[in-house]
Formats: structure tokens, sequence, C-alpha cells
DNA sequence: GAACAATGTTTGGTGCGTCTAACATCGTCT
DNA sequence: AGACGATGTTAGACGCACCAAACATTGTTC
């Protein structure tokens, strides 16, 4: 068996719940899925109930949701079509990077392992997609992100946050008013390190912000412009 | 409304009663299409009625099987998508030209009309798929070609392959092998039609070749130096 | 700890494409 | 012209994904 034996809802439950985890620890919800897919959760509900049959699912009712190791292999094969597809249509078919997502979410069904492969292998097998995310290789591995936290950085550079960890909600609720959030854009004003604080501005708005330690801390980080930011030590 | 908006076997049904006039002037039956999509022929009596019904194909019960200009407009869209799709295969991503067909039959359901263009405009807008089947342009023409299949042809002639039909994987490997393709240069030396057996030489190599009925069917060939040759009958 | 709000599951029902089997029509052969 | 085989249509049923609404569970708040 395969993942292209599965239907496409099914194809989307296993990447979605990867997905949830690629940035997180916590495991995401059934709510949260019906919500990203756009169906109800009485939907979402059913779908898991059957991949657990399948195996792919761990997930016992009001339990939490989990891949097993077949799941996950699954998931990374559904990662790794979507991230080369955008790749490709940005690179070689001239596509924008806004508008690529689409695209992509439909062919991810549709394409074989075969077609996957010869795109990579026509990519010269990339790193990562032009949202700047990691391609898993074909064996189902995925590299290691490297990402740093602000806290270890030097002033000066322009980031892009590509994870925010979320020891605390309240923490989490804190940067969701302050506009920070995987994606955002930002340049590193000032370390000060006796104050505890790391001063940034959120571009292009230039909106100053002062952090706390415990904040920059939770906060991980890639170079925006250029190569990934070396961490300060 | 689009032909994008239609299910994948409604896309299915009027690509199949376009591509039965392109090389016959006779309409195609409910039990040909039910056995060409592999489905039984109460299915597609069902699909045409409501196929009829969107005004896309004109049928009436035991009647022939008409497309409407709609109809053709959004079957000739499809076929536009099947032969792009293959010739990207062949001409970008290295696919042999015998191993294209389920691929781009899958794809021509996912892909949106702006990749189809992006794809065009990749390949430098070209004529004809590696089938040598010819492309119809975005606004909905196809350019008429006039061909024979090889098995009408008489013996003597020299001729020109314009077009391998590519109903079967396994017969296009065949021919592939042979060195049989589209632009290749061959002569009819005998027709043996109770041993339902073509004997052909390929130019220049003058390597002789006997072929079955079936496979003399699936072979277009014009004249090659003169005119087109005359169909036998 | 009881009540309540938030979250998740189950139930019953819909639309869609498909099938098998029964039925209708067409065309041909005697 | 009538009968019969081939072809096409309709009826009834199934699986699937989905939804709304009823129901169950969890977690939190007073």
């Amino acid at each position: 068996m395969s993942v292209s034996e599965l239907n496409a809802p099914a194809q989307d439950y296993l990447k979605l719940i990867w997905s949830a985890t690629e940035w997180s620890d916590r495991a995401i919800t059934v709510g949260a899925m019906a919500e990203r897919l756009g169906v109800t959760a009485s939907t979402v509900s059913d779908g898991l109930r059957k991949l657990t049959q399948q195996g792919l699912v761990s997930h016992a009712p009001y339990g939490s949701i989990e891949l097993t190791e077949t799941g996950r292999r699954y998931a990374l094969v559904m990662v790794r079509r979507h991230r080369l597809l955008e790749t490709f249509l940005v690179n070689v078919l001239g596509y924008g990077w806004d508008e690529v997502h689409a695209e992509a979410e439909v062919l991810e069904h549709a394409v074989s392992d075969l077609l996957i492969d010869r795109i990579e292998e026509h990519l010269g097998y990339p790193d990562r997609d032009p949202h700047g995310d990691l391609i898993p290789t074909r064996e189902g591995h995925q590299p290691r992100i490297s990402a740093w936290q602000l806290s270890e950085c030097e002033a000066g550079s322009e980031l892009s946050i590509v994870r925010i960890s979320d020891a605390s909600p309240d923490m989490l609720r804190y940067f969701s008013g302050l506009g920070l959030s995987p994606g955002t854009h930002l340049r590193l004003e000032a370390q000060h390190p006796y104050a505890d604080v790391t001063s940034v501005c959120v571009l292009p708005s230039e909106q100053a912000i002062d952090l706390g330690s415990a904040a920059a801390r939770a906060i991980w980080v890639v170079g925006h412009t250029t190569e990934p930011t070396p961490p300060a030590k």
C-alpha cells in the first residue's frame, strides 16, 4: 500500500496532522483540523476513525491525535509533493510565491511518485521551497531545520520568524497581539543582555517592539534576505 | 461556468466524444465509451443524460451522441490540457513518449488554465504532442489534419508517420522498440489482409517490419515525398 | 464539587458516481 | 413481418464524503 491509494481527504488529514507538529509540540485538535480544511468537526472525527482503523493515526475518542510511524511516512510524502510542486511552479513556470499554494494543493493529490522525483531532479534537488520550508527527501527523511533563537542572534540582521515555541499560552497570545507569528519579517535592532531586553522592528511596518528574554528565547528565526544568520556563539 | 467546474467523469466523457470524431466521422456509442472508460454502460448512459441537461451534449435516448458547441469547446480544453501535459512530460521532464499517457490522464483533471498556459509558454507554443497529435489553441481552435491509418494505405507508397494513437502503453513501447514514432519515414511493402499483416520498411535504414492489424490501425500516415496517399477504398 | 462552556462524537440524512439486474428499443435475419 | 440478439435505459442499492443536530465528554469556573 502507498499514500497514493488513499483518497484526497485522507491525504489532507495526514499532511495537516504532521504540519501541526512541524513548529509546535502540541498535537492538533479536531476543531482546528475542521477549520483548516473547511469541513465540520463531525467529518473530521469520522475521517480520523477511519485512519485509525487503517493504522495511520492513533486516536482514541476524545484523545489526542498522533501519527503512527506509517502515517508519518505518508504525511511526509504529501509534504514533499507539496513543497516540490511549489518550488517547481515558482522556479520553472514563473509563478509568484504567493500564488502557488492553491495550485499545489490540488496537484499534490494527482501526481505520481515518478513525476515528483523527476521534478526534484529537474530542480537540482533543492533543500527548501519558495516559502523557506524544508523539503523532505524521497526516503522520507526530513532534514534538520537550522534556525536560531532570537535571543542568540546579532543586532542588525534581518530575520524571518520560522517558529514560536509555545511553552506558555499567555505568551502566544502576547505575540499574537503584537503581530508576531511564523512568517513575520523583522530587523533585530539591539540586544541589551543586562536588561534582558531584545529590541526588534517589525517589517515592513517598522513598528518597534521590546521583548523580554523569555520571549526572545521563544522566537526562532532564520535570515530573511541573505543566508541564515549565524548564531552569536 | 467553465470546464474546470465539471467533475472528472464528465470531463472524460466530453473529451472521449470529441476524440472519437477526430479521426473518424462516426459518432461514438454508449458501449464504446463504457469500454474505454472502464465503467458499465448504465453509468455512461446516466452521465450522458446529465451532460445533455447541462447543454453540453445532445443525445436523445437511443439516439446518437453529439457535442453541442459549448461541449465541443470544453472538450477541446481537455484535449489541449492532455496534449500539452504529455509534451511537457516528454520535453522537459524526460519521460519516454510511451509512458506519458496515464500520468497526463490524471493531471488533466487537476491543472488550472493558468498552469496550462504557463506550460505552453515554457514549451514555446508547440504545434504537436509527442504522439504527433495537434494541440488545440487557447482559443479552442483545432487545425484539421488529413491522415490515414497505415492499415488503409496501398502498398508501394512512401509515407511519414504523423500520429500514433495512444490507447495502449504496451503498443507504444512496442513501436518505440521498433524505432517507429511520429516523423519516421517508411515504405509500405505489402498488405496481407487475410493474414492481418502489414509489411513496411523503415527508411532510410531499410529495416523490414511486419505489423499486425491492430498496430497498423494505430499508425497514421501521410504521403512522404508526394501528396497524401489516398485511402485504399 | 456542581454547573457550565467548550470540544468531540454519533446519528440520521443528502448528493454523487457507481454497479447489477430488469426492462426497452433498435436492427437484422429469416 | 415477426423474432431475436445486440445495444441502450431505468430502477434500486451501495459506498463514500459530507452536514446538521442531538448527544457525550472534558475542563474550567464559581
